[in-house]
DNA sequence: CAGATTTGAGCGGGAGGAACACAAACCCTG
DNA sequence: CAGGGTTTGTGTTCCTCCCGCTCAAATCTG
């Protein structure tokens, strides 16, 4: 019930706009705010005053295009006045990184996670220690906005805890809070779904940006999906919306690593896709990149098991499609280096279980950010209290005059 | 780009907000108000005096219920200050109805629609004519905010054009503009899913009141959902969201009207039910009748039929539970009545068939309001405009002075 | 009936953007 | 190279809108 609004909150969403297209869409001129937020020149310059007095923003002289007129100075983020410290738990790998305003990644690294190596409190020690290996090193507290974790399991977005994590073995984990009490920040510790981190990272950054109605589909041995709604990731009541892995696709199918059967991970997951080539279901990676290069090389046993695995793909796909209304498809993980092997049958298949109409909207495509999507949107994530109320936390430090200048 | 936000936003926003709070909370207190929005009293009695002003409001002596402190006068919205006409085209009905701020019905009627009377342009006329058998008559043109219609097909939502709509044989109708030109009326038609409109009328005034994240799912010869996310419809790209009735269920399934096959609908609609319980898949509205009388009466078949139907129901929502999360899930249509029977079949479906942390947390409940639901939700859709701007139509009429009283 | 409590009434103040006038910086033309 | 046209920054004034405060009104309690 905070419905009220007052002056304050005009200000805020004011700076909020500006921050947001500048994080956005890059550097613009102060002019081409005006035009983009039909503020006045005025407005423009008190709020852009306010953030270059806060240290969240620059004025530099203009890029001159040879237009009559004054020209009107560059309004650029400053990348390192505000960072996310994003973390991600993949199958197989640990990463960290640190991304500053403008989505400008100050710096990554990469570590092996060996299978097996499950324990939470040694995942969160390895994370921690990920920071000091940094090219940069850990950044100064002060500067952090939030910390992003990206994690691939069923997670209450409220506080972080991990209700299950199949990959992990993982039930009932409380991430966030473990994350948090081993950094001893004084920032908030956000934990999400990978595939909904992935879909908010292709938004802002990859192969979805610019369009507000996405679905993504990450697929590796399990089958995750995040959407956006009119730009907003869609998080369900609790944060665990998306689990479209577990879809009951065939009957009565084989039993499934959540308990049921019949989902649809147990068909276009990677065990699937292994098995009709002629692999173990649990051949893991080194077994996927044999299918890949064997399609590579014209095996057709490759071909023929990508194509299937394609078609599962685009049955269940059309569902989604009538379902949702997306404008874009995006597809990750796995299932982006199938699309050039499956697109004719993921199209087939998809025709023929969609209505024409939402059909005829959308666009499938396979993600461009790669491994690291949903690295990336948890920091999209972690950013997100600046961008929101960019004189909360920062601008307000000394309580800057406003108009220092003159 | 209209992100810039200026001094009247807020006023607009506040005005919206109490607007909003009494059409959807019924009247209240202004000392109410001011909890319920967290503004001061001098604003809400400057807001509410606006509002009375403009004549959208009155306020009444308080309801004094023998607390201390000087009693807090009632504000109510004035149900006839401005209205919303609404239409729907049922399988085998028209109706219309006005309803007026607070959702107060002020008038409904019915009529029949004769199977294969399906020509658009008499189903237009019909609509219209029915306007002239409401008790209260055809509303002053004046205080009408938008007309809107509920049509049980795949609806683009920026003009209202009918992509396909299976029970009255339609492709490509502009109902919207059709309509719109046979009222000759200078307020916009709104033509919506019916399942979309369903799920906003259990919000605001029926099973789903004071819950946010729903899925509606109507069944009948289709089935049709229904989606709220965060108190607000989901649309997709187009307006197309929500054709859950086509996700394929089951493989290969019998032909579906849409020219797929294994359709969730063919397998859970009326005509899957009719069969099971021994008639023809045509039998219509009879036929279901009679499956439930014969289930009232003990009858096995029936009782078996509605069983299966719930399983099959319930497999598919699982699914459903898994990708959106919702807090509770309507059942509509035929799924209302089923629900008796079938409750336990559909929940042993669900709890095998979706994740441990979402299905805790959802609910299902058979819907309250019966087949008027897509017209009270269409009613519901017309009002918007005035709830979300009260000023903007209606209390700058005049420019009426803000505070005419002392 | 007196005190406590809650809320309305009314006034002054502050925050924040709009509107306007003017100056600055660029382009183009002759 | 000088002057006009154009676009945009600068600075002041004005308007809108909510907050905060004080006082008065209306109710309950004892």
């Amino acid at each position: 019930m905070d419905l009220g609004q007052r002056s304050e909150t005009v200000r805020r969403a004011n700076l909020s706009a500006i921050v947001h297209t500048l994080h956005e869409d890059g550097p613009q001129s102060r002019s081409d705010l005006v035009a983009r937020t039909g503020l006045t020149r005025s407005a423009i310059r008190a709020l852009v005053g306010e953030l270059t007095a806060s240290g969240l923003a620059t004025e530099d002289r203009a890029v001159h295009l040879g237009r009559p007129g004054r020209p009107s100075p560059e309004v650029s983020l400053v990348a390192d006045a505000a960072v996310a410290v994003s973390f991600s738990i993949g199958v197989d790998s640990l990463s960290a990184a640190i991304v500053g305003l403008g989505g400008v990644v100050l710096g990554v690294v990469h570590a092996d996670r060996p299978r097996g190596h499950d324990f939470v409190r040694s995942i969160v020690d390895d994370l921690v220690t990920l920071l000091d290996r940094l090219p940069a090193g850990r950044p100064a507290e002060d500067v952090v906005v939030a910390v992003g974790v990206a994690v691939a399991g069923v997670v209450r977005s409220r506080d972080g805890l991990v209700e299950t994590a199949p990959n992990l073995g993982w039930t009932g984990v409380p991430l966030g809070a473990l994350l948090a009490a081993r950094l001893d920040w004084s920032v908030p510790v956000i934990v999400r779904n990978e595939a909904d981190l992935g879909v908010l990272a292709e938004h802002r950054r990859g192969a979805a940006v610019g369009i507000d109605d996405v679905l993504y589909i990450h697929g590796e041995v399990g089958v995750g999906g995040g959407l956006l709604v009119d730009g907003h990731p869609l998080s369900g009541a609790a944060g665990y919306a998306g689990e479209i892995g577990h879809f009951p696709a065939v009957r009565p199918g084989i039993p499934c690593r959540c308990g049921s059967s019949g989902c649809w991970e147990t068909v276009v997951g990677a065990g699937a896709l292994l098995e009709r080539a002629g692999f173990p279901r649990d051949a893991g990676a080194q077994g996927i990149e044999r299918v890949f290069a064997g399609a590579a090389a014209g095996d057709a046993t490759a071909l023929a098991a990508l194509e299937a695995t394609g078609r599962e793909l685009g049955i269940v796909l059309g569902g989604f499609v009538n379902s949702f209304n997306p404008r874009l498809v995006v597809l990750g993980g796995l299932f982006s280096q199938l699309y050039p092997y499956a697109q004719d049958a993921i199209w087939a298949e998809l025709e023929h279980h969609s209505l024409p109409a939402p059909r005829a909207l959308v666009r499938v495509v396979p993600a461009t950010l790669g491994g690291d999507a949903p690295l990336l949107g948890a920091a999209e994530v972690a950013l997100e209290p600046v961008l929101a109320d960019p004189a909360g936390r920062f601008g307000s430090r000394v309580g800057v005059p406003v108009l220092a200048s003159a």
